[in-house]
DNA sequence: CTAAAGGATGGAGTACACTCCAAGGTCAAG
DNA sequence: CTTGACCTTGGAGTGTACTCCATCCTTTAG
């Protein structure tokens, strides 16, 4: 596929997407007429891309994580360190997530002011 | 207290501090010789903006959130509806933040490679 | 009285992640 | 063989969230 297929599909722009392949986190062969070609599979990985960056991790993270996720035989040890860590990252996260939504479930929303002139709302 | 107080307890840089108030996300009053005095509650509320961007949230976001928190009173129905809009948010970001886990945790690491010369480790 | 440790302001600079633009090449359709 | 849709590159510009700097003011300790 060329990149503007690709962006459709994946639903982000053809700049993203020589972005991350200028940054090296992505790379694509070239036609002989000097078009870049993307295989199904990028589609994936940008896909890939876009959710762990909806939940925060910033490109040099996301490089990280890539070649551990797209593979499906990976190396050992060491990785297996970083996957812990990622999930205990996560883990923080969703637990940080679920307290905060607690938090903004029991604020006392009061019967209080519905339609009075003392009340003072934001906007 | 003072700024430089401030930033020590909650672990943030006084300009970080001075910019959210430029921005109008936090006030303070004056001494009488031009410092900027915070309250203790302040200190929560720099805690709580830490938090709520760790979790992905911009400044613009915290804006909105903030009022919301900090009262312990609150206005009513239109803003039930944002909360409730905040919260299904953080739903979402857990539900993918779990999947996320999920994918990392069966990535199929295998006795494959832990010193071999055919093992391509990234780094 | 002076020096050091803080505080204030304004403005420039930085990192990240794009986004836009100009100038030009490629290719299928009419 | 031109038009239009798509591709290329390089480089400039944008928004967010700081970060750093220079210059000046205030307060406390010696």
């Amino acid at each position: 596929m060329l990149i503007g297929a690709v962006a459709q599909q994946v639903g982000i722009s053809r700049d993203s997407i020589r972005f991350y392949e200028k940054t090296g986190l992505i790379q694509s062969h070239r036609r002989a007429n000097g078009y870049k070609e993307y295989s199904a599979q990028m589609v994936d990985q940008l896909e890939l891309i876009k959710l762990l960056q909806q939940l925060g991790f910033s490109l040099a993270e996301v490089a990280q994580m890539l070649p551990m996720m797209q593979q499906g035989q990976l190396p050992a040890v060491q990785v297996q360190a970083v996957i812990d860590e990622k999930i205990s990252v996560i883990d923080q996260r969703i637990a940080d997530l679920q307290q905060l939504k607690a938090r903004l479930q029991t604020l006392p929303i009061g019967e209080h002011c519905p339609l009075r002139r003392d009340c003072a709302v934001g906007s």
